[in-house]
DNA sequence: ACGGAAATGTGAGTGACTCACATTTGGGCT
DNA sequence: AGCCCAAATGTGAGTCACTCACATTTCCGT
């Protein structure tokens, strides 16, 4: 898949991701096919799948990997690999703004209503942070982590953070609140919730 | 899809499978179809997706669901819902014998490395792990833990113990060791909570 | 404005999955 | 053993996601 860059291209691809969220929206994700999505775009269905390599990446296209990783990377490396994992993905969220959360949020909400009628969604949403999990635990075994470990700590977090997020209340607190409360409850109870304590011991090296 | 439970059609399941697992090993994934593999079982492609919903239910299905559920169910109500999902999964492995673990342990492998040509598998794991999470959801909601917390909880141990499989080494040790392992990378260092020892292996940076 | 690369269209094809309906087979019962 | 009926399987045709090789258009920079 290249680029897709140009102005063109991204007004292109902006088409189609609107009048796939409307069909969706309107008519169930299921009983949209692909071709509805295109015509709507005033596109080919050829088109559609140029910029989106599967019909659900249109619902659930991640960008937040490489922002995690590196705030997994910078937590201390003497805690356990899953307290650093939970740590690294609570201070990336602190630095995620409320301007684009209301579309994310949007984006969001649309799938956790089509994933009752839709269940696979549910595993395309988890192979959609696929990537994600591979760019945090790599990031961990750099510094030495087991593979294995680092891989395990990875998916439970990110496992909560989909969880909570698919399952998210229709309140209007913005998604960190969610993720960042998922993510406290893997925590031990005693924690000070807040950003300065420590209270899990064994530091290492 | 009706039960399938007289002799005749168990038998015919037990030939679908045999083939697809011979095909899938030995031609890869995506490069085996399920008229391949129907034509295998000397049977068509309709009475395949008789016996198997999809293509990948082939290859994961999983009949643990209520074991675990009553496991966590089993575990005091006072616990937060983590650790109740953690040692109540605990609970539940240890009941596994040896017996089927070594079939399983053969069906596990070949997903594991099935997955490199085939990433949406990943995906198709979860998503039949969604069975199970459900389940242990829904039994600590029973109990009053908040439906958010208790999903969370859930995905968090089931995502954990699946990558702890699919990221599982070749050695002999049994399955129930690895996922033993990766759940007791997600409790607190110091916690002696369950019998013996972990060896939790120190490694330098 | 213009040349050329990047984006899009065409047409045909594959494979997973579904449905309505006809046909066979096996196994419980006497 | 042998009938009989329900359960299992087959047939044929269809839909939809997704792919490829190649022709054609569009617009962006110089």
């Amino acid at each position: 898949m290249a680029a897709l860059t140009t102005p063109r291209a991204l007004r292109t691809r902006a088409r189609i991701l609107d009048a796939a969220l409307d069909l969706f929206e309107h008519q169930g994700y299921d009983a949209t096919t692909v071709t509805q999505v295109a015509d709507a775009a005033g596109v080919t269905q050829m088109t559609f799948f140029r910029h989106f390599p599967t019909k659900d990446a249109v619902l659930v296209s991640d960008p937040y990997d490489p922002l995690i990783a590196e705030a997994v990377g910078a937590q201390p490396r003497g805690l356990p690999p899953f307290e650093r994992v939970r740590r690294g993905m609570l201070a990336a969220l602190a630095t995620i703004g409320p301007v684009e959360d209301a579309t994310a949020r949007r984006r969001v909400a649309l799938v956790a209503r089509l994933q009752r009628d839709a269940p696979a969604l549910r595993g395309a949403v988890v192979a959609a942070t696929g990537a994600t999990e591979d760019a945090i635990a790599d990031r961990l075994a750099a510094d030495g982590t087991p593979p294995l470990d680092a891989r395990v700590a990875a998916a439970a977090c990110l496992g909560a953070a989909t969880a909570a997020l698919l399952a998210l209340p229709d309140d209007g607190r913005p998604l960190a609140d969610a993720v960042t409360h998922a993510l406290r409850l893997l925590g031990p109870p005693d924690d000070a919730t807040t950003t300065g304590t420590t209270a899990a011991g064994r530091e290492r090296s």
